[in-house]
DNA sequence: AACCTTGGTGTTTTT
DNA sequence: CACCAAGGTT
């Protein structure tokens, strides 16, 4: 390979140096992916085989596409190489040596939620008074304890005042709880492997022969376990090849030790370095306005970035009196842009520091017929029903684990009320067995009547269906879904529940879960081409459990995106809005307060990487109020915007003198309709809100449509609140007790005209295969689509998940 | 046992 | 404001 002609002579050297301790210092844009997978590729190229290769990633994402482009160049053998995240490694090397530390290799996984819950119901078995021990907080302190590998008595040994001991037994008690469930928090799966390779040295030696050459990307995110973990298996052969930038560390909350980036020649004293510093990626002005924020912070490496693509447009800076005018800004810019064919849709991102900020862009992509993509937010895999299959699943694979039965042992209910689970769980523990043991030998347990019975086809059905997945009666887990959702009767129980508009949704994400494992088959077969069986169901799981929102998004859709600053780490755009840039909520409130000066430096590598993520254009919004915790905030100009050179900018608001105060609002140009507003809360709380600001949703046809549910009370008073006081509207608010669809639905909410297929056309689907549209229902918030399948009959797909093509 | 209502409370970011 | 948990009602 003739790789001088594809690299500047940095790349070149980071890509030749295959021995040896290596650190990349990567400035953002400077091309570090193609020299990453070039690397790949030269060490194949000069015989290494890929089968020695361990490519750590920091999304599933970037996994799947740095396999793509090693196979792009070499062409062969880059199946073998193992590319995946710290967690989802260690969960693999875990599901097959776990026994080692007394777990079972059915473990399940917990998430944060699962956590919360465990953590929820110690507090209450211990009578302790959540108020007093925030689970949250207590949670977080045992996460930080486990990436910096203190034990549970270790931490006891350090607990001075009362408030720690109790977290130290709490401590103690949660990782009891986990080990009896047979579960694993996000944290054990790091730390447990690196328990492992500790006591095990001929594991670990297995595995230091296998992974002879070993690749880190964002090394400067990695924490105290995962440095552990990476040490460990290269402390052999001491190839290890660490990739990073210290000015994009921005995971410090959850253990990310950026001294890990900054000793690394200190550790591996034989190191090398490389820097790039030629950033491909942006405009000379962007760039400048990154390097500018960036040098306010203090003990970085030193490093010039440079670009020499010219200076590009200024940076776009905009203020406005309210988020919602500043969302309708964004909305409309867009809109222009895309109608100017200026810049593609999907080369669009807006940014913004939390997820609750998604809701009023949402309503303006909406009102502006802009499709868009929400990464994050609501997680798919945190959706009722979702949840509910999955834990049926995790049921099926591990027994042990109490709180997914818990969570299924009467959905859909099945006569198990709380009074005879009560006497089950009590038997359980007093006989020291699983709850679902119990529950199988139901009739064991004293005065508990007729729900023994119930309990016992429970517990039966479920072992039936592992048995018979031992037996290798299912070829494919998207049949092990569809048989199990038959069984329990879940489609019924959900059409008995809801009003059909959300009984369709939910429906549809079930089908949209079997479509997922019908992916996840397809691309285990990708990957692994020798092998004679199919992935297996824990396998399946430990996917499922361990993807990031930004692996679902797909970004070769007509659509802009739209996401959180963390969650554009690594991600590049031709326009990119960074919306919210006010001191208080960008930076933060705490980081502001905090007397910890990293705190501040985090926000402000924060910035940075999504200033960097722009290609030619970068605008900065602002609001003067906007509504959080449930009051009207005003929060001066961001400090980070207020660091970027004035020459840089293009603002007709004059803020170089850095104070709100002095900036003249903008006017609105954005005259509501007299629809517009806040949200309606969903049936389950089912009490009565105040819409700011107009007509129920129910007329945009946000609302799902139909009738609603309780008896819609619209009182409809002139509105007073002075928020809106400057657009001349006759204002109206409005009451409502009433059946409404939460806002919510994120992870890419379609628009007409992103379908493109009609009633009558054939269409073929991952999963269920060859059918014939029947009907397409748009008339609601999504858009459905019923199919009749050759194979599998007549189903409804939602639209915003379900990919058809059109044969 | 299931549904509805009320009240209390919390504040980033994510595998 | 929005979420969740506890208590009250049918």
């Amino acid at each position: 390979m003739n790789l001088e002609r594809f690299l500047n002579p940095e790349q070149y050297e980071a890509v030749m140096e295959t021995e040896g301790p290596l650190l990349i210092l990567a400035g953002a844009g400077s091309g570090k992916t193609r020299v990453i997978t070039y690397r790949i590729a030269h060490m194949i190229d000069i015989g290494i085989s890929p089968y020695n290769i361990l490519a750590i990633t920091f999304t599933n994402k970037a996994a799947e596409e740095m396999r793509k482009r090693v196979d792009d160049i070499v062409g062969f053998g880059a199946d073998s190489i193992w590319v995946s995240t710290f967690h989802s490694t260690c969960a693999r090397i875990l599901r097959r040596h776990i026994d080692l530390l007394g777990y079972n290799s059915d473990f399940s996984i917990y998430d944060t939620d699962d956590s919360k819950k465990v953590m929820n119901d110690l507090l209450k078995k211990h009578g302790l008074n959540p108020k007093e021990y925030p689970p949250k907080m207590i949670l977080s302190t045992i996460s930080s304890n486990k990436n910096e590998m203190v034990t549970p008595e270790e931490y006891e040994s350090f607990a001075k005042e009362d408030y720690e001991k109790k977290v130290s037994f709490l401590y103690r008690e949660y990782e009891k709880v986990l080990f009896d469930n047979n579960a694993l928090d996000f944290d054990d799966l790091l730390l447990l492997t690196v328990e492992l390779f500790k006591k095990n040295k001929d594991v670990l030696e297995n595995y230091r022969n296998r992974f002879k050459y070993i690749l880190v990307d964002e090394y400067q995110d990695t924490n105290s376990v995962q440095f552990a973990f990476v040490k460990l298996l290269a402390d052999k052969y001491k190839n290890l090849c660490v990739v990073g930038d210290d000015d994009q560390s921005i995971y410090r909350f959850r253990g990310a030790n950026i001294r890990n980036i900054l000793d690394f020649e200190k550790n591996y004293p034989t190191a090398k370095v490389v820097k790039l510093e030629q950033n491909y990626r942006s405009t000379e002005n962007i760039l400048n306005a990154a390097n500018a924020v960036i040098a306010h912070n203090i003990g970085r490496k030193e490093k010039t970035l440079w670009s020499a693509r010219g200076d590009g447009s200024k940076i776009h800076f905009r203020q406005f009196s309210s988020s919602k005018e500043e969302a309708m800004f964004v909305a409309d810019d867009i809109y222009t842009k895309v109608r100017r064919r200026d810049a593609l849709r999907n080369d669009i991102a807006v940014l913004y520091r939390t997820n609750q900020q998604s809701r009023e862009l949402e309503e303006a992509m909406l009102r502006e017929n802009i499709p868009y993509t929400i990464v994050g937010g609501t997680n798919f895999y945190s959706r009722r029903e979702i949840k509910d299959i999955l834990a049926y699943l995790k049921t099926i694979a591990n027994g042990n684990d109490n709180l997914n039965v818990e969570r299924i042992v009467n959905v859909p209910k099945r006569g198990i009320g709380e009074t005879s689970l009560g006497k089950a769980r009590m038997y359980a523990e007093n006989n020291e067995i699983s709850l679902f043991e119990a529950l199988l030998h139901a009739d064991r347990i004293p005065s508990i009547g007729k729900a023994a019975d119930k309990m016992r086809d429970f517990a039966s059905d479920i072992i039936l269906f592992r048995e018979r997945i031992a037996e290798g009666e299912f070829d494919e887990i998207p049949e092990i879904i569809s048989e199990l959702i038959d069984k329990i009767k879940y489609e019924d129980y959900i059409k008995e529940n809801e009003d059909k508009d959300d009984a369709n949704d939910r429906l549809a994400n079930i089908d949209e879960l079997i479509s997922k494992a019908a992916y996840f088959e397809e691309k285990y077969a990708q990957e692994n081409p020798e092998a004679e069986k199919g992935p297996t169901l824990q396998e399946f799981l430990n996917d499922v459990s361990l993807v990031a929102d930004i692996d679902n998004a797909d970004t070769s859709l007509d659509r802009i995106l739209m996401m959180t600053l963390h969650s554009a780490k690594g991600l590049e755009f031709s326009h990119v809005y960074i919306v919210g840039m006010e001191d208080g909520l960008f930076p933060g409130e705490r980081s502001i307060t905090s007397y910890n000066s990293e705190d501040i430096e985090e926000e402000r590598r924060l910035a940075y990487v999504g200033i960097t993520r722009a290609k030619d254009d970068l605008t900065l919004t602002a609001a003067q109020s906007r509504m959080a915790r449930g009051q009207w905030q005003n929060y001066p100009i961001s400090r980070f915007v207020r660091e970027i050179p004035s020459e840089l900018l293009d603002s007709d608001t004059k803020f170089k003198k850095s104070t709100a105060e002095e900036i003249p609002m903008q006017k609105s140009k954005y005259a509501p309709t007299g629809v517009y507003g806040g949200y309606l809360r969903n049936s389950s709380s089912g009490t009565s809100n105040t819409i700011p600001g107009g007509v129920p949703y129910a007329s945009t046809g946000l609302l799902s449509k139909g009738k609603p549910k309780a008896t819609a009370k619209v009182n409809i008073t002139p509105k007073t609140d002075s928020s809106d006081s400057k657009v001349e509207t006759n204002y109206k608010t409005a009451t409502v007790q009433a059946k409404a669809k939460p806002l919510g639905f994120t992870k890419g909410s379609d628009l007409k005209g992103s379908i493109n297929y009609k009633v009558g056309d054939r269409v073929r689907h991952i999963k269920f295969g060859e059918g014939i549209v029947k009907e397409i229902d748009d008339s609601g918030v999504n858009t459905y689509v019923k199919i009749e399948f050759d194979q599998y009959g007549q189903r409804i797909l939602d639209s915003r998940f379900t990919k058809l093509t059109v044969i």
